[in-house]
This record gives C-alpha cells, structure tokens and sequence, in this order.
DNA sequence: CTGAAAGCGCTTACAG
DNA sequence: CTGAAAGCGCTTACAG
C-alpha cells in the first residue's frame, strides 16, 4: 500500500500506469475505461483488474483539456433565499467539477438590473445560462438570451416555455400526494395556503389542492384557505387567518416550508399540539423542515439533483449547438418524494 | 464580438491567443498572468490589455495538468445539518475546481463507523482531509489519520489541538461581540441558553457571555441560564425555563439560530413581542435566522469562506509534505460579523 | 528579463 | 478489435 502510494508525487495512478499493468496501449485502457463497445473480452477484464489494483482514477484535468472543449456556464439569481441557492449551487458545481466546465455566477436585484447583469455574463463568455426561480420565468431575460442564440435551462418553474430547456418536478401531482396523505390520514376539514401569486409554481400547487379535495369529495370551506406569499411573515399571518376563525380546519397545507414553519409556530402559541390537534404539512423540503419542532411532513424537491441535472442539460445543448445542430428543447421532470415527519397524523377527533 | 466569440468552438480565448496579441512568447504572457515578479513593465502593460481585449481566462485544466499533480481532498462528515453542509461544501467545490483539485465525501455515522469511513477515504486515495464540526474535534479520527501521514484540517473546532491545522472563528470574541451589542441597547437582565457541552465552542459563547456581563458589572441570575444541545427542540424547552419564570430576562442570548428561532416561537406563543417585550439574539447566521419573523440579530460565521480556506490550507499542507517538507500547522482564524436584524432593539421599559 | 522545448494525462483521429 | 502518433492549454525546467 504505501509503496503503492508513493509510486509518483501525486499519489495517483495514470492511465499509462494501468496500461503497462495490464499490459495493452493506453488506449485500449482507454476505451474500456469509457465503456466503448468493440474491446475484446479479454482486454476488457485485464484492464479492469488492473484499474481495481491500482486504484485507478481518471484526471479529469486531462481529459477535459482533450475533449469538453471548455464549457462555460452562466447562474443568473435574484431574490436569493439563502437555503435554497445554497442546495441548489452545491448541485451545479459537483456537476460542473466533474464536467470540467466552468461557472460564472452572477446576481442581479431589479428587473432593469437583470439586463446589466446579462450583459457581464454574456461579455463573460459564457456559452449558456442556468435560470434558478424566480428569474426561471423571465420572459425579458429569457428573450435576450434567445436573441443572442444562448441556450438557456429554466429551473423550477411551474409553467415551462415550450421552446425553453426546463428541470423541474411536477408541482401539481406533489400538492396532490400530500392532499392524498392528509385525507389518508382521515382528515376531512383540510385548509390550505396559497403561495406568491408572481411564482408559478403557486397556481399548480393550488390546483393540486382543489382538485384532489373535489376528487375525494370534500368541501373546501372558503374560510380555510388564505392567501401567503412564500415568506414566514405571510405564513403567520395566513396561519392567524385560518386558525383564530371559528371552525378550524383539523390539517393545513401550506404551499411551502416556510409558510408552514410559520403555522406551526402560531399553532404553539395558540396552546395547539401538532399533530394531536393540528397536522401541518409543507413543500419543498428545505432545511426549516427539519430544523424545527416537530418536523414537517413535505414534498422534496430534489434542488441538488436539479443542480446537476441543469448543467448537464446545459452542457449538451451547448455541444449542440456548437456542433450546428439544434435539437428541441428537453423538459426534464424530477421526481418529488413525499418526506412523512412528525407534523402529521391522524385527527385527535 | 459575434466574430472574437466565433475563432474556436470552446469560444475561449487560449495563453497563445493572447501571447500572439501582444506579440510575446506564451511564457512571459503566462508569468504576467501568474504575476510573477522579473517581467518588464512594457511587456506586462501589453499582455493585460491583450487579455482584457480577448476576455481571456486561463483554463484550468491545462493549468493543473502541469502543476498540481492532482490534488485529492476528503471531507469526512457525520451528524449533518442540512444547511451548514450545503453552505460549506459550497465553498469546498468553488475553491476545488478553481484549484483544479478532486473532492470525495465520505458520511459516517457512529463513533465506530468512522474508522471505516476513513479507510474508505484512504483506500481511494485521497492526499489529505477536511473535518467540519463535529468532527473536527474526534480525536480519534484525527490521530488515526496522523498515524498515516494524511494532513488534516479541523474546521469550526473550539479548541483546536496545537498540532492540527484548523479553520475557525473566535467563538469568544463572537459572544462578547453579541452580549456588549445587547449592553448597548440597554439591556440589564440577559438571558443565555447554553450549547450542547460535546461541542467545543460552547464553552467558549458561554464564557464570553459570563466574561462580558461581569466586565459590565451586571449580575446573571441562575434562572436566566438554561441547557440546551444546539437543536430547536432544545431550545423550546429552554426557551420555556427562562420565559416562564417571575422575573424575565429583557433578552435573550442564544448560542445558536435554531435555538434563537425556538425562543422567538416560545415568546410569541406567550404574547411577547419581538424586540417590544424581549430581545433575542442568536450565533452562526444560518438560513433560519433570516427565515423567520422578525429576522435574527446573530453572529455571521463565513460558513462558505471556510470551506474554501480549509481546501486552501489543506492543499498547502499536502504540497509541502509532497515536497518532504512539513511546516508547523496553521490556525486560520476567520472574522466573524455581528449581523443586527429585526429581533434585538432597546428594551421597552 | 525573455523564450524554445518538453511534457502533465488523456482522447481524437488515423491506420492496420 | 487494437495501437502509434499527435495535441488539448498550460507551466516547469533549461538556456540565453
């Protein structure tokens, strides 16, 4: 092992270790290490063994100087909720590290602002442009971009362009399965609050709600259902809203964490015991889910895999491009996953 | 800028461009660019306004291909909080792939799977490794991987062992920083909520907090001061010792976010105003304190600066044990901020 | 202070 | 199916 190790300064062994190990040319080393067809068995098994013994593992410095042909990526943010931007980078940069492609990002606060911040990717160099929410559903930033033939992935959003690259989870069929949870669990009086009406994904999740509520045949008392704005502060306000009023509902379905964080403190305050009292349920699965007391049942949205699926979105359509070709645009839809936590059950009723 | 975008399919300017720019050979373009010292000043002047002209950035991978001998760095974590390790492996890739180096994550669980977590990471190699909390301070690990020659770089530790390189803030410094803040405002009778006594700043938050208010000569009442363990379930319980009690604290100091946003819960379920009836603060800046209502005043930890001084730190060191050489290990001590937000003011009466 | 040559690790053509 | 040659972009010696 430590002889192993110390072979060269680096540490590691090369391609050309493995090959004089196996006895083949580098290239023969090479293909089966990529999974090309037509190596013979034979080779293929030597080579194997051999990246086994020595622990071989491919320098993707190397490889990306002879192939990828440098790939540079554009983030454009705004509106930046620290939790999400967090998740969300950390996808785009284990992807683009493994790519070997590059990533300038860039924030821009108003909307005039979004054509500067453009620009300074743009004079960047950059060869395509990742689209976070809410700035997914910029129909002038997206539009420039275009202009310029950049292609472009919208993340998130909850109405795609048809003619725009987009990674996103099915918003609708989430707010749904957590409906359906909720009436699973035998609530019947269920409340709900409603998400920024700027966002799109707000109508989807809303439209989820009502129609899995009708579908089971439920009424959706007018009084249960509040209008929020994704942030803790409407949350609190909406979760006042829903549970000072004289029928309360028995569960509330906020159309995210936050919102939902916030109804659960205002629950605590009004002396309630979640779930013995009141079921709160969540979407999106940040880290407040699981930061507070008890935790939230949610919809996660899989940010760091839509990280890495966007760059790699990106990075094709960029070679692509490049390449002459232009191939339609891909809607990528993720899977969400219903998270089950401490903050529902069934109705103490 | 259509045409200088079209000269190569990567669309990137290349050290040859620029060299034949500025009519110099690569090499004296390379060095400006690196600003090594002995180049002429005509020549630097010539070589930055050629890259300036061609919006040049090196490539990095050509870059490390030469120097770095690729770089292995394992980051062994447990325990983790979804939102610190977002925010520090954020700045653990972004200082990676500028330094073209390769990052492996290992997860452990109990005490006894670190072991095998760290033969996981030795086994593939890696040239050194990165602890963030709490396992920064597993003297276990650390002595195992000493044991086989691996640099180490213990991050947000509160006692750092002299012979280990670390990444850190001072926690004690942070504390005074926040109860003088608190001071200043007005406050006379403050609160504290311990942190959890495994984890090695506690016991410095908690000995600024003492130090500080005995400096002000002001009294702390032993039913102004509570256990906690860093978890917003802690802090609800803590939250209540203090809250419940006749005579209240007109603040709060938490030693950390989440139990700071437990005791803004805590307080608005008992009909207190933030900051009108009671002020709390927390410590770390994490998501949550700007997620909540009001906003927490807390102390800012550069989670993600951290990450990325502890690549810096740990490549450092592997170069230099590659060179046969081991300089003494190297404490980096961060700034920390004080952030005032909404949920601190002068105390109402 | 400046430059010509060689090579880091890998893969793309081009031959057999 | 396999391999010898060349080169991706950059920097490390080695000369001047």
């Amino acid at each position: 092992m430590v002889s192993k190790r110390k072979r060269r300064a680096s540490g590691a062994a090369t391609l050309l270790d493995v090959a004089k190990h196996a006895g083949v040319s580098p290239m023969t080393a090479s293909r089966v290490i990529n999974h090309h067809p037509h190596v013979g068995q034979e080779m293929r098994t030597r080579v194997e063994a051999s990246v086994r013994a020595l622990e071989y593992r491919p320098n993707l410095a190397g490889r990306s100087l002879r192939t990828a042909n440098l790939v540079r990526i554009g983030v454009l943010y705004s509106n930046p909720s620290a939790a999400y931007l967090n998740q969300f980078m950390l996808g785009i940069l284990e992807q683009s590290s493994v790519d070997g492609s590059q990533v300038l990002v860039e924030k821009c606060g108003a909307i005039r602002s979004q054509r500067a911040a453009t620009e300074r990717l743009l004079a960047a160099g950059v060869d395509g442009v990742i689209l976070p929410p809410p700035l997914c559903d910029s129909r002038q930033t997206i539009a420039e971009l275009d202009a310029r033939a950049i292609p472009v992935v919208a993340v998130a959003t909850g109405a795609p362009m048809p003619e725009v690259n987009a990674v996103r989870i099915d918003d609708y069929l989430g707010a749904c399965a957590m409906v359906r949870h909720l009436i699973e669990l035998g609530h019947r009086r269920i409340g709900f609050i409603l998400g920024d009406p700027k966002h799109t994904p707000s109508a989807l999740r809303a439209s989820g709600f009502f129609d899995t509520m009708a579908a089971a045949g439920l009424k959706v008392s007018p009084a249960h259902v509040a209008d929020g704005l994704f942030t803790y502060r409407s949350g609190l306000i909406a979760a006042h809203t829903l549970l000072d009023a004289g029928s309360r509902p028995s569960a509330i379905f906020c159309s995210n964490d936050d919102m939902a964080a916030a109804t659960v403190a205002v629950a605590h305050g009004l002396g309630l015991r979640i779930p013995e009292d009141l079921s709160v349920a969540g979407f999106d699965d940040t880290p407040v889910a699981t930061t507070i007391w008890p935790a939230l049942t949610t919809i996660r949205q899989p940010v760091t895999a839509m990280g890495r699926a966007a760059v790699t979105l990106l990075t094709e359509a960029i070679h692509q491009r490049r390449q002459g070709q232009t191939g339609g645009p891909v809607q990528k839809m993720m899977k969400y996953t219903l998270v089950k936590r401490g903050s529902t059950a069934p109705p103490a009723r």
